[in-house]
RNA sequence: GCUCGGGUAGCUCAGUUGGUAGAGCAGAGGACUGAAAAUCCUCGUGUCGGCGGUUCAAUCCCGUCCCCGAGCA
């Protein structure tokens, strides 16, 4: 195999990922590496399913819990961890096993990030106040004033996208569609990826999304969600919107009752897989495709790293 | 048994001063380049509880029956 190479799972949650990730990084003498936007926090393994310390005693795990709770994070500040930490691997002579069901973060690693400068804070703040005083359909229009071709892709109503355009706007004075003209730029341009998608049917993926929350409050997740009760976060960071977590808060605020908190969860988690599925299905290319969730299937596992090893 | 509510989409409910009805959630599909477990887009025929009556026309008015809830006996 390449010293350059880095083996990429992505899939929907509960899809067997992780054991997938174990089971390959034992195969191939590799650490496995995080690329999950709940799984960087802090204060959530639980609710966010990071790895337990059985999985850690298996095979190394890396970029989990980096960041308190209450940091906003975004993919550039995982990027910036990950990137180094592949270079250390493979100076190491160790295989990057990056497994993750953020699709989004998987894409930028390997296809590339606009080099767009970091945001200001005044810029962002600006943004923020224009936001909450005029709403996000006059944004949009101021949008479209500056940056008219952005603003007639979006939707009026997509706060996120919107925000972000104008941002950049304001903070750069160039439109983020003239960014978006410019080449990308890898982080890791040496880097030979060989991208694993597991892509189950939605049938089989529901029961285990169920099985999985079930899962999580046998191992404690309402706990968890209790200690993150009592420090009396703000709603709108990142790590508070981790499924289970915003429906067990409900319920600690008396808002439903535990029974209901628990479904709404599952539900959600449901949706969210069935949002993934369609995101990997057209938005990453892969080179190895399972159609089922995978349970340590011994066929698969070493037909996959046959097909690496060859490659790669 | 009587009185009052209510029975409308899979669920919770709007509504029609009579011209056969629409929201939220659920469901299906889709988008996605710095909050992505986020954010957003598209898709709505259902004996309007049953049966009669009045009417050109009834889900709406009247009668009656059935079911659910509350109160009174």
């Amino acid at each position: 195999m390449k010293k350059n190479t880095v083996i990429v799972i992505a899939g929907p949650t509960a899809s067997g990922k992780s054991q997938l990730a174990i089971d390959i990084a034992l195969g191939v003498n590799g650490v496995v590496l995080n690329a999950d936007s709940m799984q960087i926090y802090q204060g959530i393994p639980i609710l966010s399913a990071a790895p337990n310390n059985k999985d850690k005693q298996l095979v190394e795990h890396r970029l989990y819990e980096l960041f308190p709770n209450n940091f906003r994070g975004s993919v550039v500040d995982w990027l910036d961890k990950i990137v180094p930490e592949i270079h250390k691997l493979w100076e190491e002579g160790k295989v990057p096993v990056v497994v993750g069901g953020t699709g989004l973060y998987i894409d930028n690693l390997v296809n590339g990030t606009t080099p767009i400068p970091e945001t200001s804070q005044a810029a962002h703040k600006q943004t923020m106040s224009l936001l909450t005083k005029i709403g996000v359909q006059k944004l949009h229009k101021k949008l479209s004033e500056v940056d008219k071709i952005t603003a007639a892709k979006l939707s009026e109503n997509d706060t996120t996208r919107v925000r972000r355009a104008y941002e950049v706007w304001l903070d750069t004075q160039i439109p983020l569609s003239a960014w978006y003209k410019k080449e990308m730029v890898k982080k890791l341009p040496e880097a030979e990826f060989f991208v694993i998608k597991i892509m189950p049917g939605q049938k089989e993926l529901d029961e285990r999304c169920y099985l999985r929350f079930d899962k999580m409050m046998q191992e404690g997740a309402l706990q968890e969600a209790e200690k993150i009760y009592k420090t009396n976060p703000d709603k709108t960071l990142p790590a508070m919107k981790a499924l289970g977590l915003p429906e067990l808060l409900d319920f600690f605020e008396q808002k439903t009752s535990l029974e209901e908190a628990v479904n709404l969860a599952k539900l959600h988690t449901r949706q969210y897989a069935k949002r993934q599925l369609t995101w990997f299905k057209k938005q990453l290319k892969a080179d190895f495709e399972i159609d089922h969730c995978y349970c340590s299937n011994k066929e698969i596992l070493k037909n996959i790293i046959f097909n690496v090893k060859n490659r790669c």
